[in-house]
RNA sequence: GCGGGUGUGGCGGAAUGGUAGACGCCGGGGACUUAAAAUCCCCUGAUCCUUGAUCGUGCGGGUUCGAGUCCCGCCACCCGCACCA
């Protein structure tokens, strides 16, 4: 070949070209080949790609390629999460169709993941906002609502009064709306349910068959479901009622000294109906701020009520407060105080005056040691109580629970912190729910031949509030049941049920119905699921609790949708601030020695933290500049060199230059292909088959800067090395090795001296077994354990001829220094330690 | 507060208990060139009495012939959850 240089402007384009042409990367359910379903999370069609999705979608892209090669039949399939509330502001502020919005970002997005040349099947594409995909999750949402696994009741809701809709809790910003700045208020709205809580059990148990999950996902996921076991109790009350309150430490329970309750809890309400005290106090705690820092410095507050709790061992009253730190939706809203055991009961009690009983002792001799300042909740034995004094904190709590269900008075219960999902959204752009309210018949669902319940197009955005609500036409409808007037349900499904499903359809798409089992069985689960952390509780819940579902609902036989997870790091870049404190982006600053200067005014520029790019610190990059400048395999290789995956990775011009460097550098190898060379150069050649091996390992293990490095050393072993056989044997293996990570120039280099049609057709290279052995090692020489000397010995060489070889060494003896050797360790092929 | 992670040159990072710093970036020197770009070669942890030696993987201990790696105790930063009874 005789071009100097490789060009990817024209090169990339050719080589996508030519993979569409030949289908390189369409899936076939029905190959014979094991099967490799390799899945990056779906993006958000925003508008345009950004390097984080470069890197995701990089990693997913080596593997697939990677698998490929390895003979197996591959599905890397791609789509778009299009719903969502981004599409509606845009509606508002440029009074553009949310769907028009949408379908003009998919379309920009696809291209600019074309030119990057990702080996994905775009024969199985879709947008969750098509109405064939939607219209088939509201028919799994219809067969969840037969299963049980869907209701409806009244929840609290945070309501913006002035956009009319309500807003997630991460949309709500010092207690206002962040669009409209107005006040929120908590609504009671009837809101559509789906049972998760059914799942508590079977999601967390799955989680211990997730080998290849990131263990602090497994964590996140573990504490998010938050299963805690204890006992649940009644107080009898004063007043004549019952009170259950439910603890995790039962072994303390004659250490209560108070019982208090929420402040929406049904006794605090009745006793607020006749009180005006009562009520202040309630809007009082109302008041109180949820966020974190307000939660650590928030003062204990409570209101003693008139009424008496009956200690069930003791028969002591204990009075009974309305708190502000007990929470109406975990466990009962009750609570039994004991002060000197738990953090919060000590704060309280220390305020107002109850008294603060040891009942836990590290040492039974401890029994009246005071506290000091603080409640103890570590382990140790029961003490002052009676019947337990004496047993160990685990036999305690056993204990209780026994009593309490052998008299009746209480059960050990287990309570969970995962609440029910919530999916009403008071919004257009998201999967209408297929139910209909009939005055006479109640709720409906629509009749499955009638999905999908289709959005209207021609809605109006001009007035705040749910569009589908206030529409002429569109919610009027007839009841499915008694054929009377009646009206479509308005709200819109949470955009997280869209993605909880979308790798079944991936995998199989009949028209009919949502997926077919038989060829979903044939592909998952998932291989390798790979996508940011930020979505390692909700998103990747949702996931599991809908397969679980359809699981046990009969309609799939996996329950884990992803064998492995892999959460990758973000791409980072420097920030650049001027004097004022306003940002500037990258290229508006120029570097001047070691520091950068605005560009426009020559003003020096502060540099700032290496962060996440954002638009609003200006400190991003735009992958399809660098495309046009660098060519897709450039930023490839950068989005898999120096970081490991799961880490961050700084962005920076000076290394997307290495890596141009680094591809011209593998062009004009490929270029010293001798075909008229011969003999051997069999350091090369092992090395060569040295890297096939590692190079596979380090794929597999998703250790891709690891891969790129062992590619750098015998690039750079090959192109010292004299021309030979060995030596195009190794320059054709990189090209091979480089193949999934730089698919472009490896073609461009296969179709001049390669053998067959295009790379991606080709098998990973073989190597001989035989040549991964050295026949020399290099063998460490420490004299009490430090290095003295290195020497070179055949492999396998004796113990004693190492010893002897090592004992020779000019540079030991003079450590040694005449002092008598007292023991010498050999490690074959390694090293030998003189201990004198 | 609870849970988790990370800490190695100027920077990103390598290193089955066995030669710390592979590989890349930055920097320095040189070659080629009228010059520049490109390319190639060499150097690049610190210190010193520089043919060599000493120190060096956040800090302090320990185990070991040998510790970045294992154990114990700290520190710093980052992430997640959090008045969860």
């Amino acid at each position: 070949m005789s071009d100097t240089r490789f060009d990817p402007s024209t090169a990339d384009g050719r080589w996508q070209r030519a993979w569409g042409e030949a289908g390189s990367f369409v899936a076939d359910s029905d190959s014979d080949k094991p099967k490799s379903y390799i899945l990056e999370m779906f993006p958000y069609p925003s508008g345009r790609i950004h390097m984080g999705h470069v890197r995701n979608y990089t990693m997913g892209d080596v593997l697939a390629r990677y698998k490929k090669m390895r003979g197996h039949e591959v599905l890397h399939p791609m789509g778009w999460d299009a719903f969502g509330m981004p599409a509606e502001n845009a509606a508002m502020e440029r009074g553009v169709h949310p769907g028009e919005w949408t379908r003009s970002n998919v379309e920009a997005m696809k291209a600019q993941l074309k030119r990057i040349g990702f080996a994905l099947d775009w024969t199985r594409e879709f947008a969750t906002c098509d109405p064939e995909y939607y219209g088939h999750e509201q028919a799994l949402f219809l067969d969840m609502y037969e299963a049980g696994l869907v209701y409806r009741r009244s929840s609290e809701v945070n309501w913006d009064p002035v956009d009319m809709t309500v807003l997630a809790n991460e949309q709500v910003i010092d207690g206002k709306g962040w669009r409209s700045g107005a006040e929120v208020e908590k609504r009671k709205l009837d809101q559509w349910f789906l049972k998760i809580t059914d799942f508590a059990g079977d999601l967390l148990e799955g989680l211990g068959d997730l080998e290849d999950w990131p263990e602090k996902v497994r964590l996140m996921q573990e504490n998010w479901i938050g299963k805690s076991q204890g006992l649940e109790f009644s107080f009898d009350l004063s007043s004549g009622e019952q009170l259950p309150v439910y603890t995790t430490r039962p072994d303390t329970i004659f250490g209560a000294s108070f019982v208090a309750v929420a402040a929406d809890h049904p006794v605090a309400q009745s006793l607020a109906a006749q009180s005006e005290d009562v009520r202040a106090f309630i809007e009082k705690c109302k008041r109180g701020g949820t966020t974190a820092a307000e939660l650590e410095t928030a003062e204990k507050l409570g209101y003693r009520t008139a009424i008496t709790a009956k200690h069930p061992f003791t028969g002591e009253p204990l009075p009974l407060f309305i708190a502000n730190f007990v929470l109406m939706d975990y466990g009962t809203g009750a609570v039994m105080g004991v002060p000197g055991h738990d953090q919060r009961d000590f704060e309280f009690a220390t305020k107002y005056e109850l008294p603060i009983a040891r009942v836990v002792a590290s040492d039974p001799a401890d029994a009246d040691k005071p506290f000091t300042g603080e409640a103890e909740s570590g382990d140790g034995m029961v003490v002052n109580s009676d019947f337990l004094n004496g047993k160990s904190v685990e036999e305690a709590k056993a204990e209780v629970i026994t009593r309490a269900e052998r008299d009746g008075w209480g059960e050990g219960t287990t309570v969970w912190r995962l609440r029910d999902w919530g999916v009403s959204r008071q919004r257009y752009w998201g999967t209408p729910i297929p139910f209909i309210h009939c005055d006479t018949c109640g709720v409906v669902p629509v009749p499955k031949a009638q999905l999908p319940v289709e959005l209207p197009e021609n809605i109006d955005f001009a007035e705040p509030g749910n569009p589908l609500d206030r529409h002429a036409t569109w919610k009027h409808t007839t009841c499915p049941k008694c054929g009377g007037e009646a009206q479509r349900e308005t709200d819109t499904l949470d955009t997280f049920t869209n993605s909880s499903w979308y790798f079944l359809r991936f995998a199989s798409q009949p028209e009919n119905r949502p997926f077919d089992p038989e060829e979903v069985a044939k592909w998952l689960p998932v291989e390798h699921y790979i996508g940011g952390v930020e979505h390692a509780i909700l998103h990747l819940l949702y996931a599991r609790f809908w397969t679980h579902a359809l699981a046990r609902m009969g309609m799939l036989d996996v329950k884990e949708p992803f064998a492995a997870l892999f959460t990758q790091g973000m791409v980072t870049h420097e920030t650049y601030a001027l004097g004022d404190g306003s940002w500037l982006s990258p290229d508006e600053v120029r570097r001047d020695g070691e520091d950068y200067v605005h560009i426009e005014s020559g003003t020096p520029v502060t540099t700032g933290r290496v962060i996440k790019m954002s638009k609003s610190k200006k400190n991003v990059v735009d992958p399809d500049a660098i495309i046009e400048r660098y060519g897709a395999d450039a930023v490839r290789w950068f989005m898999l060199s120096d970081s490991p995956p799961e880490r961050d990775l700084p962005w920076s011009e000076s290394g997307i230059e290495g890596c141009w460097r680094f591809v011209q550098r593998l062009w004009r190898l490929f270029d010293q292909i001798e075909p008229a060379a011969t003999g051997e150069d069999k350091v090369l050649a092992r090395k060569a088959h040295q890297a096939i091996v590692a190079v596979a390992e380090d794929i597999e293990a998703l250790s891709f800067n690891k891969a790129v490095a062992r590619i750098y050393e015998l690039t750079g072993a090959a192109e010292k090395a004299e021309r030979s056989l060995d030596r195009n044997f190794a320059i054709r293996t990189i090209m091979h090795l480089i193949a999934p990570m730089m698919p472009h120039i490896a073609e461009e280099a296969h179709a001049r001296i390669g053998t067959g049609d295009l790379i991606v057709d080709e098998p990973w290279p073989e190597h001989d077994p035989a040549m991964l052995v050295e026949d020399e090692v290099t063998i460490a020489v420490q004299h009490k354990g430090k290095l003295r000397d290195t020497l070179t010995a055949p492999k396998g060489a004796a113990k004693d001829d190492l010893e002897a070889l090592a004992l020779a060494s000019e540079k030991v003896q003079r450590s040694i220094d005449g002092a008598t050797v007292r023991k010498v360790i050999v490690v074959p092929d390694r090293l030998v330690n003189i201990v004198t």
